[in-house]
DNA sequence: CGTTAGCACTCACTAACACCGAGTGCTAAT
DNA sequence: ATTAGCACTCGGTGTTAGTGAGTGCTAACG
């Protein structure tokens, strides 16, 4: 446990490195109006908290920087949430309603307004397709063989996948197919299209259609993308902005990941709703060495339904970033409920 | 006008920075196989091939690089093209034949391919929608303002946008607006759908609808996002492996253009049939100073549809990229027709 | 006894300098 | 016309000394 006179050091190095991205000393820490007492007590002060592991000396005679734990620490106990801005508050709001949007372009828009305010790169998960439901399903047929399965879902997301038709399969079977398909299961979330189908609707089909296993199979692939996420990405170029990614690889790294929609889906998916905070290792990804994660839920119906967040240096703002991220998440869910006519 | 003598020099040079990247020397080119006479005459030949334009040297006492007119002549005079080897032709085809593709991932297959072998960025157009035909049309009603509209392509592309619905429309207008569109519009190119609309079906649409400009509007929006192409972009990150590019800005701008579909989509869309080469400044792009852009049009039925193409540093080895590209887009064009039954 | 002033010490960073070597341009010999 | 020889250029590297921000320790102080 630190000392108040401890937390009161760590929260001003932090905040001078946040700003400065040099190493802090003991002087330029006592000229703050906050700090009364002298650069040698918070020499001190700074060699018990380098102990605990909350700082670290890049060399023995550099100022402090604050180590991941350090950082750590403060989120959990120094930080002060919501430095957000009315004006802040006004530009995001503004930037929503200067367009009518649809379900699927608002979490881009969003994405973009956060890159936007943090000079960061924003991500987020489109309205997570096991929470929405299907609203319409269709086939057109392409040649004798091949096909375009089409589902609508409720968010206004519109998923398609070209299938392949066994023979012996005519258009009258796709069609009946297609009209039991949207009698039975419209309404029904997506991650449990498959299940209802066999439990439910399968005995129905089989009196209709003739070759009930080759038409599965077409829905079978017709699902497949529908499972998918959408990952959307942004800001992506900012971070050559940040002193730290000057450096070619690491910034190569980084981009890797950008470009890798699998390993992204993977970070976003987090289960709390609130603003969650990974630092660093914490991310378990080596090319977020030295990033931070921030990430807020954003919901329908009370019910989670995307991620929205923010990759940037762990020498980050945080306290500003989080009250961002809660802030447009509010915003974004209040949106999604207005356009979807949600209860 | 070159001599014989000055065009081996010009090629050997360029071949040489090719691989080193460094400045070339009169020393190291005496010793090629090809070269018979001493450094000093090289020299001499290297500062008249320098007054001409073609060589520039980076100062005083250094070697001679190719300037961007220099890669200009051996491009068009001295590049022996088709240098690509059996098992590249061999690892292309495998690699298309690998899986069973839908025209919309095969161009996608390509521009991976295509990065894959060169370690340089791809970039291509989806198939070009002007010249694809409209297969289907739909519209799904969300809510009684919106609705998402969906055109089917002939190359199984779906572009789906979402439309609001003036009041008084109502889901019988939709339905036969649907059905006239489809039954009058079904196999016309995309980008005649308007024009077609307005000149042939309009007089009948008027007879079935009651609110004609209102539905009008609604196919109006439904149209825009069929017009736009689809930009594939594979690789960007390995121009960080280009010593060219391991300073961060130079990077930084070129991210920048990778993710402005808007400029990459002008910058590909090329009238002529063939291989076609833009060197630094050619491009018309600033980001594009140090690089060249090689692009070559795939077919369907003859006539160009798409664009692949690559972005390379402008020390390329000009030779193989022209050679690969070209087989590349031919055996896009081959599956392409094979894919969707064309004749 | 906690706090602070004083001081020696550390170490990255920078500038100045010499040196090396790859490469040129010129001249004179072949 | 070609080439060997040579003085010269200049980026890159390694060395050295100086600077300054910062530390850790010790001793004095209230």
């Amino acid at each position: 446990m630190l000392t108040e006179r401890q937390k009161l050091i760590l929260n001003a190095i932090i905040d001078d490195y946040v700003n400065s991205a040099e190493p802090v000393g003991s002087r330029s820490i006592s000229k703050r109006s906050d700090i009364t007492f002298s650069p040698a007590t918070i020499r001190n002060e700074m060699s018990d908290i380098e102990d605990l592991g909350l700082l670290e000396q890049p060399h023995t005679s550099a100022g402090r920087i604050p180590s991941e734990k350090g950082y750590r620490y403060y989120v959990d106990h120094l930080v002060k949430r919501n430095e957000i801005s009315l004006q802040e508050m006004d530009r995001v709001r503004e930037y929503f309603a200067d367009r009518m949007l649809q379900a699927e372009n608002l979490v881009e828009e969003a994405a973009g307004i956060l890159s936007q305010l943090t000079k960061y790169t924003a991500v987020a998960l489109g309205p997570e397709i096991y929470r929405t439901t299907m609203k319409h399903f269709q086939i057109v047929s392409m040649s004798p063989t091949t096909a375009v399965a089409i589902i609508v879902t409720s968010t206004g997301h519109v998923e398609s996948k070209t299938v392949t038709i066994e023979q012996g399969v005519g258009p009258a079977d796709l069609e009946k197919m297609v009209n039991v398909f949207n009698a039975r299961l419209t309404g029904v979330p997506l991650h449990l299209l498959r299940t209802r189908l066999y439990n439910e609707v399968a005995a129905e089909l089989t009196r209709h259609v003739d070759r009930f296993e080759q038409v599965f199979k077409i829905i079978e692939q017709a699902l497949e993308p529908a499972q998918s996420h959408r990952v959307i990405i942004d800001g992506t170029t900012k971070i050559f902005d940040q002193p730290e990614f000057r450096n070619v690889d690491q910034a190569k790294h980084l981009f890797e990941l950008f470009g890798d929609t699998e390993t992204l889906l993977k970070l976003m998916t987090v289960q709390e709703t609130g603003v969650g905070i990974r630092i660093g290792k914490e991310t378990g990804n080596e090319a977020l060495s030295n990033c931070s994660l921030i990430t807020a839920a954003y919901t329908f119906d009370g019910k989670p339904i995307g991620t929205i967040g923010l990759i940037g240096p762990t020498r980050m703002s945080y306290g500003r970033m989080v009250g961002l991220l809660e802030f447009i998440s509010q915003e974004l869910s209040r949106r999604m409920q207005g356009l979807s006519g949600g209860s």
